[in-house]
DNA sequence: CGATTTTGACCCGCGC
DNA sequence: GCGCGGGTCAAAATCG
């Protein structure tokens, strides 16, 4: 009976093993179903990988050989062009051709032409930037050598020397970055040390043009015009040339970089545009769970102009029409900065009617408020009030006079943030300055907008005493709130429409703004 | 009193 | 060559 017993059990035991060996087998066999479907699908989807990869790979060489065709004609055109002026003149240099050569040598010069590695086209304004975050050798030896040329002809005017120094750098061209502000402050504070030197009226607009030179540095070539357009008088067109060779507070790094890098765009984009009329490009911006359209005008090029302009529009389309173009300020540049070779409108102009005003004077568009930190959000009180709360609030924080505060609205410089790093022509110029301005967080930092409903954050972190920074804080309570923004009293404004230059506008231009 | 603005004069480039 | 217009200079005025 035991040996039976025991039996019994080898049994079961051997039966309970093969159950499980069966078990494992199922187990097994299911498993490798499944990993032969998934190879299956991953086989498909690669497949489909391989095909899109090979017609893309088609369209490339499809482009790269239109290209190589384009380019072919171009030289074609070019060898005319020599053969019809002068046969000797086969030199890649810096031959007297036509415009159209020149852009092609801006544009289509490949970037092995330099170590700074972007075309030759680039402007001094690049450099500038550059030269924000390092102060390079080049521009201060330059620096010295306008300075060294200024002595030597006292009666030869400083400017010659900029203009030499840009002639060296960038034959025949130097680049402007014009912005357009609806703002009701005589200037726009961008976070730098300005100095009046002059003002003028020019041709065409009874609005006189002021003239800036930057004082950081007592040799920083850096200038800007300061003129109302005479379509729209709320609207402010700054123009900015030369480069900054020294380092600039924090406060103006987002202007110099957004400068910069429409500058940039300016040039890099031309190198695209070609000789073809006018080219559009459009940028889409997720804002408020809508998409919204960024218009950015290449417009034609101007037959007779100075120099290149791009236009950064800044100002807000509160009247939201249709059209990509702020018609409410036609496009300035080929009235007011007719460009030589090309010139490129930004308009950023937002289609948001709620727009509140937020300060330029901080220089990095509203985005330190998180550093300093010492907001009121979440007030329910009305704009007005809340505007006057806060520049209440903060004038002890500013510890100077009230800056000039500009009515940008946020979404605009959103826009104008989002629309620039989305280029990689020149995120590469923008990233170090912006990543340190919007704490590397871009979606975040670019949210960083005021809510209709928040307090209006307006920092002033640069103590600059120069005029371009005072503006009374009752102008600014005036103009400010954003349903008042187009109905502003000039009257505190150096830049208002006058056919006359007597002295009662002047003064009044930027000084008596303190109430 | 120093810094800044004003403003007439001057310079220079460009078009005719 | 001349005139025009934009840009700059620099002395005077003004401000803080």
């Amino acid at each position: 009976m035991e040996v039976d017993l025991t039996q019994i059990k080898q049994e079961h035991k051997r039966d309970d093993r093969v159950k499980e060996e069966e078990t494992q087998l199922e187990l097994t066999k299911a498993e490798m179903g499944a990993v032969t479907e998934e190879n299956q699908r991953l086989r498909v989807y690669l497949d489909q990988i391989m095909k899109e990869y090979q017609t893309l790979q088609k369209k490339y060489q499809e482009t790269i050989h239109l290209q190589q065709e384009t380019l072919t004609t171009i030289n074609d055109n070019k060898q005319k062009i020599n053969d019809e002026t002068e046969l000797v003149s086969l030199s890649l240099g810096r031959t007297s051709s036509t415009e159209l050569m020149k852009k092609d040598k801006r544009c289509s010069t490949p970037p092995t032409k330099g170590p700074e590695g972007l075309c030759l086209g680039l402007s001094s304004i690049t450099r500038a930037e550059s030269s924000v975050a390092r102060s390079s050798p080049e521009n201060s030896s330059e620096e010295a050598k306008d300075e060294a040329r200024s002595p030597q002809k006292p009666s030869t005017p400083k400017r010659n020397g900029d203009d030499q120094e840009v002639s060296q750098q960038n034959p025949a061209k130097k680049t402007r970055v014009s912005v357009r502000v609806r703002c009701d402050t005589p200037t726009m504070n961008d976070g730098c040390q300005w100095r009046k030197y002059g003002q003028k009226i020019a041709k065409g607009n009874p609005c006189p043009r002021a003239y800036y030179r930057c004082t950081v540095s007592p040799t920083c070539p850096v200038r800007k015009q300061v003129q109302r357009c005479p379509q729209d008088m709320s609207i402010l067109i700054t123009t900015y040339e030369g480069t900054h060779n020294h380092q600039l507070p924090v406060s103006a790094t987002a202007m110099a970089s957004t400068t910069s890098a429409a500058a940039t765009m300016l040039t890099a984009g031309s190198s695209t545009s070609g000789s073809t009329g006018s080219q559009r490009l459009n940028f889409y911006l997720n804002e408020h769970s809508k998409l919204k359209p960024i218009y950015l005008s290449h417009s034609s090029i101007s037959p007779s102009p100075s120099c290149p302009t791009v236009t950064l529009d800044l100002t807000s389309n509160t009247l939201s029409t249709s059209s990509p173009y702020n018609h409410r300020s036609p496009p300035p540049v080929t009235s007011i900065f007719p460009p030589r070779y090309s010139t490129t409108n930004l308009n950023f102009s937002s289609m948001e009617s709620h727009a509140l005003p937020i300060s330029w004077s901080n220089g990095s568009f509203n985005y330190r408020e998180n550093q300093m930190g010492s907001l009121n959000f979440g007030s329910t009180q009305s704009q007005d009030n809340i505007y006057h709360s806060f520049m209440q609030n903060n004038k002890p924080m500013m510890g100077m006079s009230a800056p000039n505060q500009h009515s940008i609205p946020p979404d605009t410089i959103e826009a104008a943030t989002r629309a620039i790093t989305s280029n990689p022509n020149f995120q590469s110029v923008l990233q170090a300055a912006l990543t340190s301005i919007i704490g590397g967080g871009g979606d975040k930092a670019g949210q960083t907008i005021v809510k209709p409903g928040d307090t209006f954050p307006v920092f002033s972190s640069f103590p600059s005493t120069s005029n371009a920074n005072k503006c009374s804080t009752a102008s600014i309570n005036k103009s400010m709130p954003a349903k008042t923004v187009n109905s502003q009293a000039a009257g505190s404004n150096s830049l208002q429409c006058s056919s006359s230059r007597s002295k009662s506008t002047s003064p009044e231009t930027s000084r008596d703004h303190v109430a």
